[in-house]
DNA sequence: CGGCCCCTTCAGGGATTCCCCGATGCGGGC
DNA sequence: GCCCGCATCGGGGAATCCCTGAAGGGGCCG
């Protein structure tokens, strides 16, 4: 064919942290056919360079500081519903896969996953298919066959995504009226989320709570090693 | 000036997420004066490439996976004294900052920081000084007076046995109430208990009392269960 | 398409706790 | 003797916890 330019897919980072932004971009500049049309590291950011930029492809992080991933990409789908989106995230996956892809993302790959893996999920998403590690993959089927497969998760997993976003304030110790604050609504469901959290985690009043939300948020950057005491 | 070579200041990349690490190699490379001498995503890696290539700096990721960059700044204090850390997270500094310095590392800076703070950690730390946000030099200030140039003492430490004991408790799920049926004592006296801890280990509010409990039990040792048999 | 269930959001109201204040007694230093 | 820290309690208003109810919306299922 003729074409003097075959155009590259022009790919949107989203990401709050500057270095993974950089190092991704990178990583995608490198690959032919592929080229990076904007960074952003907040939610309205995104959808400014969006609006402006229109790309095939956005990478998405779960977590964007104060914000949101999943509330972007549902905000994407709804706009521009042929933007696909890869959910990029260093989180658990079996907490947050099948969130994303609920939410309107076509993949989810873990962070830690080298370049090559990486490459591979977004063309696989640009090709229209979703992406997902093999392991995940296995488990969505299970769910989707054993019909009740809820038994085995996490009871974690049971949150939903509110839920889940006022447990991860709450193991990082803010209290409630900052987490009302923070998320623009009323103290008053702030204390409805702390219940419905409570009923479903099986814990007693409000000191379990938050036990076991820092415990949830200490794991999640998995390091205090206990072999820590001299003396 | 006269100097016709000036050798850059060689630095080492210690992270197990190889975007992060591509995005910090780039930036460093960027600054004159510096280059990358090496990039490692495990404690082993980069134990290795120390005793090799003999960086002047290391930035040290605080959760390497499974690992933990404690044990890795902790092994390269031993093993080469030389060689300045700085610990680049992206966990709350509140958590981890303090421990990071008592570990042996000169500075504490977040991922979420743009480039030109991360340089200016870096420079800082390679020329023997320590960094750390404004936020968390107040915070240590704050609560840490003693002898400089030795290990800081944990502000536990000034806690009385009642009140030690109390925190304990705290820490391990329990309400006021029933710490004082425990022990005993009116629920107006562990009241005044906890408003002494937070005190003297300059805590905002409950949550963070709680938070502060937790982790320290957390880190205690886990022989003693909470009795909370989640099945 | 009409339920049905979950999610999200909020309110009412009593029980409890938080938080700042003060108070008592007791021991130890100086 | 005096001061200071520790252990122990109380008052009282503000804040929260905890339980209950409820309204709107979305998805699923027969």
């Amino acid at each position: 064919m003729s074409r003097p330019t075959m155009p590259d897919t022009r790919v949107l980072i989203v990401d709050d942290h500057p270095f993974m932004r950089r190092g991704l971009a990178q990583t995608i500049k490198d690959q032919p056919g592929l080229s990076v049309c904007g960074e952003a590291g907040s939610v309205t950011e995104a959808l400014q360079i969006i609006e402006s930029s229109r790309p095939q492809l956005a990478v998405v992080d779960i977590s964007l500081g104060e914000e949101s991933g999943l509330e972007l990409i549902k905000a994407i789908r709804q706009k521009w519903p042929d933007v696909k989106v890869l959910v990029s995230s260093m989180h658990d996956e079996m907490l947050f896969a099948e969130r994303a892809l609920r939410a309107g993302a076509l993949g989810y790959v873990n962070k830690g996953e080298p370049p090559n893996v990486f490459i591979a999920a977004l063309q696989r998403v640009n090709s229209g298919q979703i992406y997902l590690s093999d392991r995940m993959t296995n488990r969505m089927l299970d769910h989707v066959l054993t019909d009740k497969g809820e038994q085995i998760r996490s009871p974690i997993e049971t949150l939903s995504n509110r839920e889940l976003e006022v447990f991860e304030m709450i193991g990082k110790g803010l209290a409630t009226k900052q987490i009302a604050a923070k998320l623009g609504l009323s103290p008053k469901t702030i204390e409805t989320y702390r219940e419905h959290i409570k009923q479903k985690l099986n814990l007693a009043n409000s000191t379990e709570l938050t036990r076991s939300a820092v415990q949830w948020v200490l794991e999640q950057g998995r390091n205090t090693s206990p072999a820590d005491g001299e003396t």
